[in-house]
DNA sequence: AGGAGTTTGTGAACGTGAGAACAAAATTGG
DNA sequence: CCAATTTTGTTCTCACGTTCACAAACTCCT
């Protein structure tokens, strides 16, 4: 038998507990924004949108920062996540291809409230060299290894065409970058140790055309089958 | 025992598999451009990024649409796969919010080409109606009921700020809309038989954030831990 | 025609995650 | 100080998802 610690850092959280950690992180947050210094499992899991039991289990990954009969201290138990995230620190984070989508991210405040910096906005088209992007300058690509290097840069974002994006993401991994998200709708190749992950709009429409399908067809027979694969 | 045929419209595709769907449809969609008329499960899976059981099994779900000892027709499956997730008919779709991220999604040209057409772009800033966006003019948000009406409009995006999207997702389902994919970070409440996804952004930057903390300070011990929790 | 080789479709084993249920630990009121 | 009440942390069970492994089914070559 091994028993873990919290302090233990070798402790696994699962990879299905992590992804909820933000959702906790920002309900928190909203709680505390009101005012609310203590709250309970359940109002939490309510403002999360998640089951009370299972937020509990997740939070006892972390360790017990729970008082029984009485609830989770807010403040408390938000920096206990983010630090175990790992967002009380400063995350610097490249953009690379400053398209029509890539304007939306380096405008995007979100970005810097939740831990994360733009030290840079790179693209391969000459003529957006120069222009400034919500107080970024747009530098050539080129100038990649150089700003990962004096930055110490460990997450990359791409968001050029499908077709130049497992290029960008070879050159991202052969400086040293070891997390990139990926809007570009392309099955990214990379070494084990690099993390990637994917927003793929079209793949959530899609999703959501299939049960609206389903909805639409199985008015009489389907229909049992079709709300259950259902709502939030 | 319940045996479901590939043409019983209540069998049960688990959601696993129809997330991966629209991957193994972009990947056919790739194949076929460069050619290629058949290929086995073992290529597929490559070009989708998966295991080739899981593929199969995947595909299985669908019907036995492969031939033993050659592979898939790639024309074949694909339509197979179009027609099981719903994009072989066009859906319309309205976009709520045109700011930053609201332009992005109006100009992205992938909406059209995979089955999905932008039929109205709505905004509650009075600033912004009459602009257009991709040839499509900025409507009030109002006129959302009317639209919503007259285009049978069943899936609705939402890339307004957080504190509106409550709001302007309780609008939507009161008209009818049954699918709601969310931009804005904010837990949405929604009925029975609404289905909901949302795209977050910082949320994947956390996740990326917290496997990233572990690959530095598990240098020693853990190291073996962080990196399994690894790549694609 | 028959055997060698290939590749699908699926049964079975394994691992991970979700939710119900409850004992343990704290508070509150008498 | 003790009993009643609240709420956490954890155990147990079930469902879901992944992967292996292989028989069945097909092609191709001789
Ligand atoms: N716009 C959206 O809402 C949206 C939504 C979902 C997904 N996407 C995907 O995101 C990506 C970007 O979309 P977009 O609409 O911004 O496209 P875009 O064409 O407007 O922008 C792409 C940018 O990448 C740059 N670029 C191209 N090759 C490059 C390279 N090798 N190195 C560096 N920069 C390079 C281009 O110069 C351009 O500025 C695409 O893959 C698209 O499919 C976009
Ligand atoms: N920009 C990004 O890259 C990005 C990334 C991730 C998430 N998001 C999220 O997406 C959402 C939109 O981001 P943005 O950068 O485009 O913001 P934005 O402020 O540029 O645009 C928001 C738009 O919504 C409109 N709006 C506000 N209330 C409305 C209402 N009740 N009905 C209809 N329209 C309304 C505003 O007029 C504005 O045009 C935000 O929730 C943001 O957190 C943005």
């Amino acid at each position: 038998m091994t028993t873990r610690s919290s302090t233990d850092p070798t402790r696994v959280i699962p990879e299905a507990t992590v992804a909820r950690l933000p959702v906790y992180l920002r309900a928190l947050t909203a709680l505390a924004d009101s005012g609310i210094r203590t709250c309970s499992s359940e109002d939490l899991a309510t403002a999360a949108g998640v089951n009370s039991a299972k937020l509990r289990k997740d939070l006892s990954y972390l360790g017990s920062y729970g008082t029984r009969g009485v609830g989770y201290d807010v403040d408390y138990l938000r920096y206990q996540i983010a630090r175990e995230i790992g967002v009380t620190q400063d995350w610097p984070v490249v953009i690379v291809g400053i398209g029509n989508l890539g304007h939306a991210l380096a405008n995007y405040s979100g970005f810097r409230s939740r831990g994360f910096r733009v030290v840079a906005l790179l693209d391969a088209d000459p003529g957006l060299i120069g222009q400034t992007v919500a107080g970024v300058a747009v530098r050539p690509f080129d100038e990649l290894e150089a700003i990962v290097q004096e930055h110490d840069v460990a997450i990359g974002v791409i968001a050029t065409p499908a077709l130049a994006a497992q290029g960008v993401a070879d050159r991202m991994v052969a400086i040293g970058i070891t997390s990139i998200l990926n809007f570009a709708p392309a099955v990214l190749a990379v070494p084990e140790g690099v993390d990637v992950r994917k927003v793929d709009l079209s793949i959530e429409l899609q999703i959501l055309a299939y049960h609206e399908q389903r909805k639409a067809n199985g008015a009489g027979a389907a229909a049992a089958a079709a709300a259950d694969g259902g709502a939030a």
